[in-house]
DNA sequence: CGCAGTTTTGATTTCTGTCAACGTCTGTGG
DNA sequence: CCACAGACGTTGACAGAAATCAAAACTGCG
């Protein structure tokens, strides 16, 4: 249960809307600025939905008409191909919206899977749309929210494209650090690490079998400590040496 | 020198719209759209710049006023790693614009290099993004952009995560294809590759040694004829195969 | 011509994948 | 409470794809 969920812990409705705001605050703000156009009074954004861990949260046939944003859990965006692999193409934290593209259309071979547990929204795309064009706040919130994506989606092609199995993971989880750490949710270099050896293979390329070699290596050069699902990393400098190393 | 070239030998005014008008039709329709929004009066714009092969166009530190758009040739959006290795982000083809996300920040790290002699032109940023925010058929412009861009993404990031080099390299020459033909560059499965193969292996993620040895077998098994900087698609049911095979 | 940038080819190495076996943990149901 | 199944993680032997190294031929161009 991450930190966000602990700080909710109040009535009903109230956790909802807190919820929402508070994770969308850390990254995306859309909740509450689409709140402010007065958008959040439609049936559709009132209802918060569950999907239960290693479960689908939607595939794009869904997204025709809505947008969802993750109030709690972690969630993936992947790909699958034909031939049984599969690409993670981003993790999705809470406050996120899958895609800022899905605003505009519905990716075409696209599934949204649960992770841990996952809490989310559904907003109404064209009501979004709506807003985001006439709210000059609303459309700066996402263009950032944009540039984000599109950064963090460049960096996983170089780390794809060049980078040694070494120094794509220990790029992810310092990565992943980065980005629970604007929400509040490292203490000391430790965070909820929810994923699994085999999330980890297909975001970053690689086979379950070579991650868990990766990590046990990591392990024993005394860079981190995982266990729990949970990460400590103890040896900082190291780790983003090894990172951006070459 | 590309069939769009071609049809633009006219005066020089007129030559300059008509490429630019003409070249961002293909894919953006952004200097159209502008100039009905009353923006190609400004100083900026009416210039075209060049770059000849193999030179750089702009760095991320040029970007912060203005963003440039090809009016005519090929170039590159390139990150380089401090170890010397160097990864294609995307290849930017006559009409596009180097990345939508320069409509609002410049990217950290990025270098636009000249693959052909380059003409470009620049657009101030703000008046773009005014244009952009002000004037909904432009945004609509530039959303499909986003998208689109996206979704390449995307498909590279899953080529390089999962495909082995015969597939990457199969779905960069079909991808390839596809822009040019939305271009009418393509006549008969054959247009303009003015692709080195180190630009290959840097998109990829590849070696240029093993790309040689990637084309060279698709050429024995008569696929692809590829010379004079001009490539012919010989049996193109059998590349879609391996492009996607898997 | 000569030179710098390409492309090709072959020998060898390295990284990562594949296969397989085994151990752990968790939850389920008898 | 125990047996069991399924997901997950670890480990080792081996295979294969692509990188690296090196040398040579080709290309275009000043």
């Amino acid at each position: 249960m991450t930190v966000a969920l602990k700080k909710m812990d109040l009535g009903d409705a109230a956790c909802r809307d807190v919820a929402c705001c508070q994770c969308a605050a850390y990254e995306l703000s859309l909740c509450r600025t689409t709140a402010d156009a007065g958008l959040s009074t439609t049936a559709l954004d009132r209802v918060v939905h569950t999907v239960p861990a290693r479960r689908i949260v939607c595939r794009s046939r869904d997204l025709s008409e809505v947008v969802p944003i993750v109030c709690d859990g972690w969630a993936a965006s992947t790909v699958t191909l034909s031939g049984g692999g599969k690409q993670i193409l981003s993790f999705i934290l809470p406050g996120d919206m899958v895609s800022t593209a899905l605003l505009f259309e519905a990716p075409s071979q696209l599934v949204v899977e649960a992770i841990t547990d996952v809490r989310y929204r559904l907003f109404n795309r064209v009501q979004l749309k709506a807003a985001v064009f006439k709210n000059p706040s609303v459309f700066e919130t996402l263009s950032k929210a944009w540039i984000e994506e599109k950064a963090r989606s460049d960096q996983l092609v170089v780390g794809l494209g060049r980078r040694s199995a070494d120094e794509r993971i220990a790029q992810l989880i310092l990565g992943l650090k980065d980005r629970l750490e604007r929400r509040g949710m490292v203490q000391g270099g430790k965070f909820d690490f929810p994923l699994r050896q085999h999330h980890i293979a297909d975001a970053m390329g690689l086979t379950p079998v070579h991650v868990s070699k990766v990590l046990s290596e990591f392990r024993r050069s005394g860079l981190i400590e995982l266990s729990e699902r949970s990460l400590s990393i103890l040896n900082l400098s190291r780790l983003e040496q090894i990172a951006s190393l070459r």
